[in-house]
DNA sequence: GAATGGGAGTGTACGGCGTACACCTGATGG
DNA sequence: CCATCAGGTGTACGCCGTACACTCCCATTC
């Protein structure tokens, strides 16, 4: 016969993260709160620092589980490191969808938890077991910069969900002024016309194309910094 | 004899800013708060509301004095597109040394703001007067991001001002773990053993140019979306 | 089986934060 | 001379993260 249950499925970090990840997925990251996961999971606030340091802590987390367990693909020949990279960036774009808040928090990390460095493990190796050599490895990491984590910045749509409405006192821009922009969006508008924005998924594959194509050059020319 | 003066310079929107904008330079952007603000300026909190809608509205107006008066060089001739792009971001990039928050500023920025629109604004008809078409040149500011902006994602650093004492309680990544980012790391040491971290200026300048390279291929295949 | 040590959860409290709302005040212009 | 009103005030509310001292209960040890 088991012992006595415990009054409730005990807390644990994982499960404190795992609580996180869903009400930040439901409500958005920037009103997950201490105070607001602890009620959901039936406990005082202050118990959840008996699994989390502090919030910072609590975030990294949730990045932690979201980038855990995903595939890894190796590339099976020399030749298809491209694919693999394409693939592995393409394993991590997907998370974005369920996890709008990802983005910001992956772009607030400061540490580098082993989640985070294992997805960029992965893509290093893949490239320096395509043939390219460290150095270049090195800076082409930093050519894809946020692309390794499967998003580019906005440019000109406002933030998803709608417009909220503003109250700003600043002026209201007139496009008049900016007669390249206009141009730009009137040459975007008549290719998709039934667009409201800019096609995202477009635009991150034409720019991880353009640097991956880059990168094959470069290492066919045998670049080498310095 | 004018009349009596008032008690002290009143306030107005661009003291407002400028004040904010001298706290962060100082403080960081996540210590600039509304009520250290205002005790700066010898008023109550409130007072600030009078200028400013918000604290949205305060960072939005922040990046707007910085980015409003600088350089907007044009090119001198048409195949001198990319000199006028490089030196146009390089200006930008340089307003990061003396505004630590700007760039965390860029980042969570959704509102378009006129001199925010006046920098794309800008590059936008660089390309287009250098015989881009307007839908190459969408693209490639989509490609550009943030460095647009004149700056590129950390990728291996620590936050700048040395590692804050952490408490995480997650685990400690093993180097062993990590052979390819061992690889280029032991690579990078040994072009420049004196250096702290990755030479971000070299990041950004490599980034950039292989960009602009791809760009022009670009323009010359005469390529074109879908 | 009694003593004990420790980890999980509690309760209270502090010092912040952004900002809503009602109010005052003094210069301005009819 | 009075009405207007923009700018500054004061108070208050409901949040936030988290320090610190505590209780409670289980597992271990004698």
């Amino acid at each position: 016969m088991p012992r006595t249950a415990p009054r409730r499925d005990p807390l644990s970090r994982d499960a404190v993260l795992r609580a996180a990840v869903a009400v930040a997925d439901a409500q958005g990251l920037e009103s997950l709160s201490m105070r607001q996961l602890a009620e959901r999971l039936g406990v005082v606030p202050m118990a959840l620092y008996k699994h989390v340091a502090d919030k910072e802590d609590l975030i990294d987390g949730m990045v932690e589980i979201l980038l855990t367990d995903l595939p890894r693909p190796a590339a099976n020949r020399r030749a298809q490191w491209r694919d693999a990279v394409v693939a592995s960036i393409a394993a991590v774009r997907r998370l974005h969808g369920d996890h709008l808040w990802l983005r910001r928090a992956l772009e607030t990390r400061t540490l580098r938890t082993p989640a985070v460095l294992g997805h960029m493990e992965h893509l290093t190796s893949l490239f320096l077991a395509g043939g390219f050599s460290a150095d270049l490895t090195h800076h082409l990491m930093h050519l894809l910069g946020n692309r390794i984590w499967g998003f580019s910045p906005e440019l000109f749509n406002e933030a998803p969900g709608g417009t909220a409405p503003r109250r700003s006192t600043a002026a209201i821009p007139d496009p008049g002024d900016y007669p390249g922009i206009l141009a730009i969006a009137t040459d975007a508008r008549a290719r998709r016309p039934d667009a409201t924005g800019c096609d995202e998924d477009f635009e991150f594959d034409f720019a991880l194309g353009v640097i991956l194509d880059a990168a094959e050059r470069l290492r066919r020319a045998r670049w080498a910094s310095g």
